[in-house]
DNA sequence: AATTGTGGTTGACGTGGATCAACGTGCCCG
DNA sequence: CGGGCACGTTGATCCACGTCAACCACAATT
C-alpha cells in the first residue's frame, strides 16, 4: 500500500465483490465465482476533482475506468479549435474504451464533479478474460453497448431536429438516473447548456430555448440545472411522430 | 469449386491465413502460428447480392462478418420511418459487432454491391479468443476502432458544416481505397447521394450541390459515382480551418 | 427507337437554428 | 456585504441548408 502519491491514486483497495455497483457495472451477470476473481483485476482507486481530467487525448492507454462515483464527459477535438462531447458518463459506466485500437487515447475524460473512478489495467483485464469467460463475455458486451449507444448518437445528430434532440436526451438521463435508482422524473444535470449543445450538434442558445419551450408547454420544469419531468409521454411522443429535419 | 448450393452459401472454406486481405482484417498483426489457427474459426463464406442484406436489425445474433468482396451499408431505422446510414464497409472490414450488446442486432447491413463474407461465429471466436491472445487482442482493437470511428462521425455530424463533412467523407474514402491498394485519387463511389445524405446528415440535394461546388473550383472531378481528387491539399485544409457552424 | 425508371443536377424559395447582443441570476471570494 | 464571474435566458437578425419542383442522363426493357 502506497501513501506517497498526491491525490490521484487512494490505497483503499477496490472490491467488485462488495460494490453496489455490480449490476450497472463491468462485473453485470458473473457468477459469484467469477466475481470473486475479478477483485484481483482492479487495481487502485483513482480521485477526480471536478473539471480535472482522468486522461487526455494522447495519453498512453494502460487502464479502462469503471466510474465509481461522480461523473465525466468525454470530448475530441480538432485541429482548429473546435470540440465536439461524444457521451456523459455516470456511475457504473466504463470509460477509455477508445484508447485500446491505438493504445493511445483519442479523447479527453474530464469530471463533471469530484469523481472517484476504478483503475483496470486493462493487461490484467486481457489476462484475467482469457480465464474467466463471464468476464470476457461482459467486456464484449460492454464494448458493444457502447458501439450501438454511438449509432444511438449519430441518428440524433443526423436526423432530429433541436427539440427531438432535447427530449431524447432528457429521456436517456431519466432513464439512466432511473436505472441508478434515482427518480425518473426529477434531477440534476451536472454538465452545462453548453455542453449540453455540444453534445447535441447544438448552440447552448438553441439548448436554453428548447427548454423553455418545453416549460412553456409544461412538459418539464426546469431551474438552471435542476428538472424536473411532468410529461414524460409528450417527450416521448415528440420523438416517435412527425418532423425530422434533414 | 461448387455450383449447387443456391446464392448464400458457398462451400468453399475460408482460409485465414491465404488470404491477400489480412492486413486489413481481423488477423492483422497475428503470428504465422497463431494464423494457422485462425482457420479453424472462420466457418463458410457467404455471398450477399447487391441490395440484399447480410442481416437486419432484430435479427439473432450469432455470426461477425469479415468482408471478402464487395461493400455494405449500415442503417438504423427509427419507427417513425426515418433512417440513418451508420457507415460504410469495405472489403477487410468487420460487420455486426453491434450484435453482441443485446445478442440481437440493432441495425441492418445491405450489400452496396453484389458481395461476399466470412462468416465468423461467435461463440467459436470467443472461445478461441480465449486461447490465442493474438486474436483476443485483434478483437478488441477492432472493436475500439469502431467506437473511435463513430466519435469521428460524431464530430462530423455534430459540428462541420456540408462542404467540410462531404470533404471529410472523400478523404476517407480515399484513405480506404488507398489502404487497399487502389488509386488515392480515382474511384469509384458505390453509394448514391441520397445514401451519402444520410450517412453525412444532409439532404441529397446539398451533397450534390457541394460535389458541384468542389468541381467548379477545381478539387474534384465528378461524374456521377466517378471520383477524381484534383487538390487533396484543398480539401484538407478545408476541413482544418476556419468554418464550423454549430 | 420508344419507354420507363432510378439517380443526379439545378433553381427558387422558406425556415430552423446560428449569430450577435443585452440582460438576468446565483455563487465565490475578498 | 458587495463586486466579479460563470452560466443562463431572451430578443433581433441572418444564412446554410431544407423543401419543392423541374429537368437531365443513363440503363434496362420491349
Amino acid at each position: 500500500m502506497k501513501a506517497a502519491v498526491p491525490i490521484t491514486v487512494n490505497g483503499l483497495k477496490a472490491s467488485c465483490s462488495q460494490c453496489n455497483l455490480v449490476e450497472l457495472c463491468l462485473p453485470f451477470g458473473m457468477s459469484e465465482h467469477d466475481l470473486d476473481r475479478l477483485d484481483e483485476l482492479v487495481g487502485a482507486r483513482r480521485k477526480i476533482k471536478r473539471q480535472q481530467s482522468l486522461y487526455r487525448a494522447g495519453d498512453t492507454f494502460e487502464a479502462i475506468y469503471a466510474i465509481r462515483a461522480g461523473s465525466f464527459k468525454t470530448d475530441v477535438l480538432l485541429e482548429d479549435g473546435r470540440d465536439q462531447v461524444t457521451g456523459f458518463q455516470m456511475t457504473g459506466e466504463i470509460l477509455g474504451l477508445d484508447g485500446i485500437s491505438t493504445e493511445s487515447h483519442s479523447c479527453n475524460a474530464i469530471a463533471l464533479e469530484d469523481s472517484e473512478v476504478c483503475v483496470i489495467p486493462y493487461a490484467k483485464l486481457e489476462e484475467l478474460s482469457r480465464e474467466v469467460e463471464g468476464l470476457q463475455h461482459q467486456f464484449h458486451k460492454v464494448m458493444s453497448r457502447e458501439i450501438v449507444r454511438d449509432h444511438g448518437v449519430m441518428m440524433l445528430l443526423g436526423s432530429m431536429r433541436a427539440e427531438e434532440r432535447l427530449a431524447a436526451f432528457l429521456l436517456n438521463m431519466s432513464q439512466r438516473f432511473t436505472a441508478r435508482g434515482f427518480s425518473p422524473a426529477e434531477f440534476h444535470l451536472r454538465m452545462t447548456r453548453d455542453e449540453i449543445g455540444s453534445y447535441l450538434g447544438l448552440k447552448l442558445e438553441t439548448v436554453s430555448r428548447a427548454f423553455s419551450r418545453f416549460q412553456e408547454e409544461g412538459l418539464v420544469s426546469v431551474q438552471q440545472k435542476h428538472i424536473r419531468i411532468l410529461n414524460a409521454a409528450s417527450l416521448k411522443r415528440l420523438l416517435q411522430h412527425q418532423s425530422g429535419n434533414r
